[in-house]
DNA sequence: ACCTGAACACCGTTCAAGT
DNA sequence: ACCTGAACACCGTTCAAGT
């Protein structure tokens, strides 16, 4: 147990190391600048070579998959501490803002997600367990009478991409604004000001499915 | 006044019918394809040769400007002949249906203007334009009482993208999804749920300001 | 097994000739 | 004036050598 951390399976100790130097150098990358930063500067900026970036990633969308995946999970972990909060309906509004929060501080973000999710599974898997945990906060929500009947977690789920794109054109000079919007937005959630909706919710069956169509291009 | 229709000053009747097979390819490839396609695709359609492009357009983003510019005119059009009508609530709901209704079809759009309106001064203009009419028909429907008295035409615009990007990771699949929430996020206008807002709204000298941080690049 | 950088393909942009 | 396609630069991806 010297403590060089080796992964399961035959992978080299360098091999490890070198992907999570990538993984982090491409994060910072890509949050910066991003998601059209040159390859080649992420492979710099985690000291390897260019080649070795191919070695772990088939594909630069793989590279932003993985990153994109692991940040969604992250989001579910937050939805599961927030499942026993006393308040329901301040649960789920803590839910989304943390989900904004997250996306804000970057570019690209949601567009990347909605772009990818279509052609990477580690993402839509990523993707279902999050509306997972969204409709469980959702539900008790309902329960408690803080949100509509018709709300489900897939909503939730794609609300939180609306809210960060509402604030995403002035998000350079006013960097507290998706506040505003997911506040305006929760409040379409509210049982108050509820009107019939003229489509239903999408079905996780559906989002499989979707996955599919992306053959067509 | 034969009608080959040529525009004011010295311009080549060939240049004038080139521009506008142009935008009619390019809005074409890029409503089926995605921002991406190659602008060797769009020279073909249009059956120009490839540097005819960059005699039109100087850069890629700016034929993509021009583009969207271009439509969110048209979206003012439909607000100003929106602004007499009987019920200020239905109108303004009718402008934003319209407005994402738009989106949906496409590809990108929301992202690319965006993305585009801090470095393109046309885009700009016409987002300034959209937005004056969006204040009028909001102005109206607050007055009426069908809307939060918090509620600005710019948070109206910014809506518009925050619904076609809810909608947008199932869109594919599910064409008429981005109603639910153009419904949805109208809710949250209403007078009913509102609940105090957390961040005050952008206002027109803040979106100015913000195209002059694109020099940080 | 994995790392590396040179080589390849593709695409945005420029430019020297053509009309 | 404007059109054109060959030439250039850049970047994602592949691959033959290296360890």
């Amino acid at each position: 147990m010297a403590g060089t951390g080796t992964a399961e399976g035959g992978t080299r100790a360098d091999a490890v190391r070198n992907r999570r130097l990538l993984l982090d150098a491409a994060a910072a990358e890509f949050a910066e600048h991003g998601m059209d930063v040159p390859i080649a500067r992420i492979a710099a900026r985690a000291g390897v070579g260019k080649g070795t970036v191919f070695r772990h990633f088939a594909t630069k969308e793989q590279l932003l998959a993985a990153i994109f995946g692991h940040r969604l999970d992250e989001l579910s972990a937050v939805g599961q501490g927030l499942l026993d909060a006393r308040d329901p309906g301040a649960a789920l509004l803590a839910f989304m803002t943390e989900g904004v929060r997250m996306q804000a501080g970057d570019r690209m973000f949601c567009q990347a997600v909605t772009a990818l999710a279509r052609t990477e599974p580690q993402l839509r898997a990523a993707s279902e367990r999050l509306i997972g945990v969204a409709e469980a906060l959702t539900a008790r929500a309902r329960r408690a009478g803080s949100v509509r009947e018709d709300a489900t977690g897939h909503d939730v789920v794609l609300l939180l991409g609306a809210a960060t794109q509402a604030a995403a054109p002035l998000g350079g000079t006013l960097p507290g604004l998706w506040r505003r919007y997911v506040h305006m937005i929760f409040d379409g959630l509210r049982p108050g000001a509820a009107h019939p909706l003229p489509e239903p919710p999408p079905t996780t069956a559906q989002l499989a499915a979707a996955a599919k169509t992306s053959a067509t291009s």
